[in-house]
DNA sequence: ATACAAACTGAAAACGTTTTTTGCAAGTGG
DNA sequence: CCACTTGCAAAAAACGTTTTCAGTTTGTAT
């Protein structure tokens, strides 16, 4: 039986000694140069029979690359982010490369540090989604390595940057609404400090005043993108007795949170109130009722993101193939009834 | 305006010069070893003017350490590992040491290429959660470095292991039916390839038993731990008129599809069935009605995990608290109505 | 056979640190 | 005043590879 691994911290050096032939030549038969047949075999057999395998480590040392991107996201265990990071993984995985995943808990301090990290450790990619890093830090980094910014709407960085119309589909959702009869329609945001909350909130109003309808104050409210500030914001609205036959809330979570609480305040959603989501989570076609949401391809994100950092890190410009919205209608919302 | 980041790649060579001393010396103050106070105020100038940082490579390099934790899980995106991966951050930030996620996909070739992976990097430790990897390769492991086994029941590997009661879970999960007077009780299991999902089923039949309570064969539905496939199995009992008044499912997913199937087919949960998870997800509290579940708490046992790994990098024995399962009832379980 | 190119191998340098060793100056005890 | 520590900084070795460079063998054409 052979043990798997490296036996005991094999070098290069104990494998030119056995097969009798020099460190050179064993990295050449390693990295598959041109080498003498017979030597070629002979040295590829020691390599097995140790089952050695260079160190990564030493190899970034010499080359200056560590086949390694650094991922910068919100929240690794927040689901959105989740089914990025999978789409991500994904491709990377095929190209040979790890990613390095750092969550920033929107927290700025956290970002700059894992930026840090990640350029102590020279990767050799770095892949910012969202976040609170300053423009011009991002564009002090485009212009040192490969960098790709994924959901950073406004910013003018050198970098190639994959956005979808956050706005553009906050309109669909609420118009959605609108075509159904609705005219009483509540927002509930995201954090006013994160971009793609407020381009969800201007998708809203933008509707609404398109389609001739006023919007109350108190049907603008703001949450944190978790289910429990909808929750409570959604229980404050009806015992105020705002008037309001639909929601549209700026993310799947959210929604979440407003359906129970209409289900506590005894109202059932789609019969008495419709409500709309954001982003499609994989759990949102299994609730009761499914809810009808926004699509945000999380996963092509990913894909697309990770194929940009691969093209940059081989000196080849990346091309980003426009990504969409997409409107899924399914039970948490119907016509008006009159 | 000071930039940000290294200039480009200085060395402490750089450092050394500019300073006018050896690059011994600054290696020194980088790492707070005793210098001439003189030399150390102006070397420490010299290294905040050019926001020098240290090659995390290089040092690795001749450290023999990396900093670095290999984390293996089955599916970083999936909720139950993404809040577990939580933990095991939240603690790793701490002591200064970077996690390196990979998921393996149920896949044990996957599962051998990751290890190899963490193996070629160098890692100081590595979290093995679940898996199909072999006990000797473990064992194999184990006696090479600091390992830390998650949710691997059986395994006698040298090794801290962390692990939750699934059986006597799932034997509290099946009780509380039982209690409430169900006695039609229907199991939605994991693979059988799954220890866990084994474990589950175990649980429910001990319970049944227990309580003198006949399980059909029909009874026992084999599912993949995702939500069609449990709506799937639901469906067909109702269809083939199975007769059963509460479900127990063997996690919180397959809990939602059973949920949307009786939707479906205008039964309602609790109301006309009971249904009960295991998992405890963020999310399941908040679908309606919230759901009855066997609590596993995720990030604490990451959390464990990473302490574990921390201590035996530091050559001390892990010292592992035990983990309790706790049955959270909510709404989706009520009396049997007679 | 001889000169020269081609093909390949081994020695050595390099990557950027930390750590060990060496060297020097100042301090201390007799 | 000498021998001997002590304290500290510089020089050098080491970490495990890849790559450059020089040297050796082999082959080929004259």
């Amino acid at each position: 039986m052979t043990s798997v691994g490296n036996e005991r911290n094999l070098t290069i050096r104990d494998v030119a000694q056995r097969a009798g032939v020099s460190i050179s030549t064993v990295s050449r038969v390693i990295n598959g140069k041109k080498v003498r047949d017979e030597l070629q075999v002979n040295v590829q057999r020691v390599l097995n029979e140790l089952n050695f395998r260079p160190s990564a480590v030493a190899r970034s040392m010499v080359r200056g690359r560590t086949q390694t991107v650094g991922v910068l996201v919100e929240d690794i265990s927040s689901s959105y982010y989740a089914e990025m990071i999978k789409g991500i993984e994904r491709i990377l995985e095929r190209t040979g490369h790890h990613p390095l995943f750092k969550s920033s808990h929107w927290n700025l301090q956290l970002e700059e540090e894992a930026l840090q990290v990640f350029l102590d450790h020279n990767v050799d990619a770095i892949v910012v989604v969202g976040g609170l890093i300053s423009e011009a830090r991002l564009q002090d980094l485009a212009a040192r390595m490969p960098l790709v910014l994924v959901g950073r709407g406004g910013v003018s960085v050198d970098a190639p940057t994959i956005n979808l119309d956050q706005r553009g589909g906050a309109y669909a959702a609420t118009r959605h609404l609108i075509e159904l009869g609705h005219r009483q329609i509540v927002h509930i945001g995201g954090p006013t400090t994160q971009e793609d909350a407020v381009a969800r909130r201007l998708g809203y109003l933008d509707a609404m005043s398109d389609h001739g309808l006023e919007v109350r104050p108190d049907w603008l409210c703001e949450g944190d993108f978790l289910e429990t500030s909808a929750f409570r914001a959604t229980m404050q609205l009806i015992e105020n007795s705002t008037p309001f036959t639909a929601v549209f809330a700026a993310n799947d979570q959210m929604a979440l949170g407003v359906t129970l609480a209409l289900h506590r305040k005894g109202l059932r959603v789609s019969d008495d109130v419709s409500v709309v989501g954001f982003d499609d989570l994989p759990v949102s076609a299994y609730v009761v009722p499914p809810l009808t949401t926004i699509r945000q391809p999380a996963q092509q994100v990913g894909e697309l993101a990770a194929h940009a950092a691969v093209s940059l890190m081989a000196g080849e410009p990346a091309q980003l193939a426009p990504l969409e919205l997409k409107l899924i209608v399914r039970e948490s919302t119907r016509a008006l009834r009159r």
